[in-house]
RNA sequence: GGCGCCAUAGCCAAGUGGUAAGGCAGAGGCCUGCAAAGCCUUUAUCCCCCGGUUCAAAUCCGGGUGGCGCCUCCA
C-alpha cells in the first residue's frame, strides 16, 4: 500500500517494521467537551486504515491517548466548578458514546496523561540527563535547537520559524524555540510530584512518553490532522528521538481540515458542530460516508445539504444490499452464477486497489456504486440462494472496511406490517386500488415504504 | 516574511502525460394499476486565466487570478 509521508512529501510503499504487525499512534481528544465534526475526522479516517490494514492481515496495534491534563481541562473544570478528573471521567465517557456511535473501533490502548505521570518524567529525566532539557525554578523546558533535525517535519528551516515565533509570556525560555515539557504547579492545579517539585506535564510530552509505553522507541504510522504538524508532532519528534536515539513514526499522516459553509469552524461564528448534534439528525454511517467521500487529505466542507447528498448516496447502496436480502429468502438452492461471482472478484480488486493508493477512499466508494450497478442487474428473482449470498457478501465486506453497510434491519414492527400489507394484497387482487394505496399511505405516513416486486411486496423503513 | 495546500458539470468528487470515473440533483424512456426501488439514455467539445514543453496536458514548467492552512498548545 501507498501511503503519503509528510516526512518525506512523498507518496511511499508501506512497508511495516515488523513483517505482519503494524504500529499506529493517533492523537486523541483533549477530553474537556463533546468532541466536534472536524475532530470526527481524524477518528473516522484513521479508523478506516486501521480496519483496511486489519483486512489485509495485518495485526495492528493502535493506540490513541486521552489528553485528560492541560489549560482547557483546567480552565474548564473550574467554569463548572468540579475537578479535572471528574471533567476528564465524564468526556471519556461521552466520546467513547459518540465514537462507538460512529463505528470507530476502540483502540488497542487508550492511555490518559495522567495515568502514565511516571513513564512521563522518566522520558523528561532522560532529555535532562542527555542535555536536552533545563529546569527553570520548576519549569522544564526542551532545547530545541539542541535537536539539528528540529523542524523537518514541518519544513521550516529554523530560523523562519524563530522569525514567525509569537511573542511568548515566558521569559523564562532560552530560546523562543523551547518548550514547555514540566510545568510548576499554580495555585489550585492539579499536580504530581517529581525531580523537579510539583506540576504537570507539557503537552507534547505525553504522546511520546505513551507512545514510548505502549509502541516502543519507533513506531510505523503517527496520525493526526494537519494542524498539528507544527509544533505538536514536530515537537513530539525532538523528545522521543532525543530520548530514545531512533526514529520516532516512520509514516507520518495527516488529515485536512473540515470547513463548515466554506468558512471555518469557530464558536465565535455559530458554526460549531459537536458530534453529538449531527447525530441527533443524520445516521451515523451517513457521516462516515461524508467523511470518506472525499480523499482524506483534501479539505472538506459540511453543510446540511452535502450531509443530505451522502444520506442518498449511502441510501442507494442500502437499497441493493435490502434488495439482496429479499431475494435471498425466496431463492432456491444451487451453484453460485460464475459470471456473477467474477464480476464480483473484479470489483473487490478494484475496491482494494483504489485503498492501496493512498487511501483513496472517494475512488473506493465509487466502485462500491459499480459494484451495486452490476449486483442490480445481474442477481434477479432466478438467481440461486449462492449467488444472492455471494453478492450480499461481498457488499458487507467491502462496506466494512469502510465501516459502513453494517446495519441490520430493524424487523420490530414485522408482525403487524405484515398482516396490513397482506390485506393491501387482497385489495390489489379486487382491484381495490383506493383501499390499497390508503394502506400504503397509511404506512407510509409511519415511515414504512413499500415495493411491489414481481415476487412480492418489500418493505423498509425511511 | 517563511512553509504549504486547493481551483474539474447545478452540487459533491476521482483522475496527475494519451484524449473527462462515480454519487446527488435535473430530463426522457423501460418496468408498475399507480407508486417505490431498479435499469437504460441524457447532462463538462472540456478541467480558473495566459504563455511554454510535447506527436499528445485537466495532468509537466513559468506567470497570473481567486480561495485556504500552518508559523507554540486548534483535528
Amino acid at each position: 500500500m501507498k501511503l503519503y509521508n509528510t516526512l518525506t512529501r512523498k507518496k511511499e510503499e508501506f512497508v511495516p517494521l515488523n513483517k505482519g504487525e503494524v504500529t499506529m499512534y493517533s492523537c486523541g481528544p483533549t477530553v474537556y467537551n463533546y468532541f466536534h465534526i472536524g475532530n470526527a475526522r481524524p477518528f473516522i479516517v484513521f479508523d478506516a486504515l486501521r480496519r483496511y490494514l486489519e483486512y489485509r492481515g495485518y495485526k495492528v496495534i493502535f493506540v490513541q491517548n486521552f489528553t485528560d491534563i492541560d489549560d482547557k481541562m483546567i480552565k474548564r473544570a473550574n467554569e463548572e466548578g468540579t475537578t479535572v478528573a471528574e471533567l476528564g471521567e465524564r468526556f471519556i465517557a461521552e466520546y467513547f458514546a459518540d465514537a462507538d456511535a460512529l463505528g470507530i473501533k476502540r483502540a488497542t490502548h487508550h492511555p490518559r496523561a495522567t495515568e502514565n505521570i511516571d513513564a512521563i518524567i522518566d522520558m523528561i529525566k532522560k532529555l535532562e540527563d542527555k542535555g536536552y532539557a533545563y529546569n527553570r525554578d520548576g519549569d522544564v523546558y526542551f532545547s530545541a535547537k539542541k535537536f539539528a533535525e528540529y523542524g523537518k517535519l514541518s519544513h521550516q528551516p529554523l530560523d523562519e520559524l524563530e522569525a514567525g515565533a509569537r511573542i511568548d509570556v515566558s521569559e523564562q525560555k532560552d530560546d523562543d524555540m523551547d518548550f514547555a515539557l514540566w510545568k510548576k504547579q499554580k495555585p489550585n492545579e492539579p499536580a504530581w510530584e517529581s525531580p523537579w517539585g510539583m506540576g504537570r506535564p507539557g503537552w507534547h510530552i505525553e504522546c511520546s512518553a505513551m507512545a514510548n509505553r505502549y509502541l516502543g522507541k519507533t513506531i510505523d504510522i503517527h496520525s493526526g490532522g494537519q494542524d498539528l504538524i507544527f509544533p505538536h508532532h514536530e515537537n513530539e519528534i525532538a523528545q522521543s528521538e532525543c530520548a530514545n536515539g531512533a526514529p520516532f513514526a516512520r509514516y507520518w499522516l495527516h488529515n485536512g481540515y473540515i470547513n463548515i459553509d466554506n468558512r471555518k469552524m469557530s464558536k465565535s461564528l455559530g458554526n460549531f458542530f459537536t458530534v453529538r448534534d449531527i447525530l441527533a439528525e443524520f445516521e451515523p454511517e451517513a457521516i462516515r460516508f461524508f467523511m470518506l467521500s472525499a480523499h482524506y487529505r483534501s479539505p472538506i466542507n459540511f453543510s446540511k445539504e452535502l450531509m443530505l447528498q451522502a444520506k442518498t448516496g449511502l441510501e442507494r447502496l442500502y437499497n441493493c444490499a435490502r434488495n439482496l436480502e429479499f431475494l435471498s429468502k425466496q431463492a432456491d438452492a444451487g451453484q453460485a452464477d460464475d459470471t456473477v461471482l467474477k464480476m464480483l472478484a473484479t470489483y473487490k480488486n478494484e475496491f482494494i486497489e483504489a485503498m492501496e493508493d493512498d487511501l483513496n477512499t472517494a475512488l473506493a466508494i465509487s466502485k462500491l456504486f459499480d459494484l451495486a450497478r452490476e449486483i442490480n442487474t445481474m442477481v434477479t428473482e432466478s438467481s440461486t440462494a449462492q449467488t444472492v449470498t455471494s453478492a450480499a457478501q461481498a457488499l458487507k465486506e467491502l462496506g466494512g472496511i469502510l465501516g459502513i453497510l453494517q446495519k441490520e434491519d430493524d424487523n420490530s414492527l414485522e408482525n403487524e406490517i405484515e398482516e396490513l400489507i397482506e390485506k393491501r394484497t387482497a385489495a390489489r387482487k379486487d382491484k381495490n386500488f383506493a383501499l390499497a394505496d390508503e394502506i400504503r399511505d397509511k404506512l407510509k405516513s409511519r415511515g414504512i415504504i413499500l415495493e411491489d416486486t414481481p415476487s412480492g411486496v418489500k418493505w423498509r423503513k425511511e
